[in-house]
DNA sequence: ATTTGTTTTAAACTATCGTATGAAACGACT
DNA sequence: AGTCGTTTCATACGATAGTTTAAAACAAAT
């Protein structure tokens, strides 16, 4: 039996070194980043010797790719089936407040809660900042197909909204999104009472309006 | 003649060590990031050894402490000063269009240029993400006072709008900004065709008429 | 019980980091 | 010319980084 062989039995033995390792990288990565987390670290996080990393993994480099083959592409599906959803469930004509909300809380919800999540938007930025990637899978892979869906269902859910304006309007919906995230972290790392006044569902609220008529006043009359 | 004393000297021989040391630093923390780039790399872009960092500044994070006294200060006010111009231009009472434009300028502007601000954003966005600053003289000193100068220009701009949602209105129209300038350095940094689309004039414009759309629904009939 | 392949371990290796040191070079002034 | 404060230099130091290695420990099958 190789080693890469029996991948499929590790990974439902669930505290194995393997894993542990994995938990590990992701606490240590999102909290001190890629650099600042010696492999030695690792190994103490997870109870196991050094060399350990580089047996599992190959190198360092491997083992923070394979956190973003885990949780990457699952956050994109998580994005793309609330699009799917919301426009199946509406006859492919969906309201722009719901097509708006239901993309919102798919894109912030998976970084916001406690377990998990919110240690991935710390890994991302990190990622979009210095990167440690082997290629620009974080582009291609995450960004450009949810993009896309979401483009797509906004024509359904808009057609008198003009073609050339779309990406715009969804570059302003997910520049505020993203910017929710950010202020949500912010308001943990400094203790900046002024911030407070941001309550997330409250914040999520006001995209919702202010795009829509964002984009009601492109589509004169529309939707 | 003390090392501290002459400082004022040291700052009209633009050539000198200290300053190559400084620019060197702003190249390369904007490339490499504060942990990625030795002072051996540092010594060898400002053609000088490397105990000279040690020896102008006392520590490598002391000099990129000076990065942030000579730069994030004169965006701030440059931003404040923008939204000042435009209010007292208008007599207290601008267009919404003319505020948001003017700000979005400010804000975007300075970081887009060849000239040194494209790197600040670069250093401010690892900055935000694993922070090598002494205090919180970040958010304390840049951030609050810009936002609070933005709220109060656009309650004059605008005085139907409801107090409370000024403060979320700044949050969207920062948020399209901070996404533009993050546009422009993924288009540089992946060379993602599909990304081209989004050219920075146009997208400005975009955002002064979607936020503007966007306030004018809450203040019913105002503005 | 022995073999076989996998996992874990302690230790060593090489490289590079930030910093410190002491001497040489320099410039201005007496 | 000689003195003094400042700057530059080559070099060394201790710490820590990622990786490798060889042997020990282990589990399962024959």
């Amino acid at each position: 039996m190789t080693k890469e062989q029996d991948d499929s039995m590790k990974s439902h033995a669930d505290h194995g070194v393997r894993e542990r390792l994995l938990d590990a990288a992701e606490n240590l990565f999102s909290e001190r980043g890629f650099g600042g987390t010696s492999i030695r670290d690792l190994a103490a996080a997870a109870g196991c010797n050094i060399a350990s990393v580089n047996y599992y993994f190959g190198s360092k480099e491997n083992l923070y790719a394979e956190l973003w083959r885990r949780h990457l592409l699952m956050l994109r599906d998580t994005r793309i089936a609330s699009i799917d959803k919301v426009v199946s469930e509406s006859d492919g004509r969906p309201s722009l407040e719901n097509l708006i909300r239901s993309f919102a809380y798919a894109f912030v919800g998976p970084l916001m809660d406690e377990s998990g999540g919110r240690r991935m938007i710390r890994i991302m930025a990190r990622e979009m900042v210095d990167p440690h990637l082997p290629s620009a899978m974080f582009g291609k892979d995450v960004i450009e197909p949810t993009l896309t869906a979401m483009q797509q269902a906004l024509s359904k859910a808009c057609p008198e909204l003009d073609q050339s304006k779309v990406p715009l309007v969804v570059f302003s919906i997910v520049g505020q999104l993203v910017h929710t995230i950010r202020l949500k972290a912010m308001i943990e790392w400094t203790h900046d009472e002024a911030l407070l006044v941001f309550e997330p569902a409250k914040v999520i609220d006001h995209v919702v309006a202010f795009s829509a008529a964002g984009i009601r006043a492109y589509a004169k009359g529309g939707c």
